[in-house]
DNA sequence: AAAGCATGACGTATTTTTACGTCAAAATTA
DNA sequence: TAATTTTGACGTAAAAATACGTCATGCTTT
């Protein structure tokens, strides 16, 4: 009974788009940019160096991590957050300057 | 008189953010796609590829326009449009899969 | 000059995004 | 166990993006 709601567009370009998306806001590249420097990534640390509210950030790691951009597992009563597959691959292999200047780096934790 | 807005994000990183914005549409990936594999480039052109209406179409035109993706010039009635050095430099320089394999090309009357 | 195209500007309804407050749950600490 | 922390879920107001219709302008054709 759902809707088959025509698609407009080239699966390929819509999750291109939905990849560029995630990227197209000055905190999660923030986000990013931190956890590429970071072993250690909680989310609490990223809350302090991010100038949003507390679950305004939460809300911008929830898309990062949407995309497969961002990765976070509980532990205890804190979670960690490190960059998943998708986005070290994309820092490597980007001509774009500023994310092939982050540092890659694993998060001991994940 | 104005107000002196603080800033909340390094301006790098607003600019970058605003990059991947443009991007961030399948038509406006379309619409680069298409300018990418053609020399000459009418907006009408542009129009009959995409599937949305014309002034849809004019609008994303425009995102392209201000962030220097794109470049369009008058020519009598029509308009010629063209990928901007910045488009070609990072379709050139990216290791995103889908813009590397776009073909660069230089509109032969921009 | 008149009629017909191609464009861009402008206004606008709808949908998304953004930012944040409040709540509830799970885990730590006291 | 009670108080505190850390976090995610949910709701929501405000701002921005999206898609189009209409109008005006400036070329072409006729």
């Amino acid at each position: 009974m759902a809707e088959a709601k025509t698609q407009l567009f080239d699966n390929d370009l819509q999750e291109l788009a939905q990849l560029f998306k995630a990227l197209a806001h000055p905190a999660r590249l923030q986000i990013l940019s931190f956890l590429a420097s970071q072993n250690a990534c909680f989310s609490g640390d990223i809350t302090e160096e991010i100038p949003l509210g507390r679950t305004t950030v939460n809300q911008h790691l929830s898309e990062l991590k949407k995309v497969g951009l961002v990765q976070g597992i509980v532990r205890g009563s804190k979670t960690n957050y490190c960059l998943d597959n998708k986005a070290i691959e994309l820092l490597e292999k980007s001509g774009i300057e500023f994310l092939s200047k982050l540092n890659k780096s694993n998060c001991n934790d994940c």
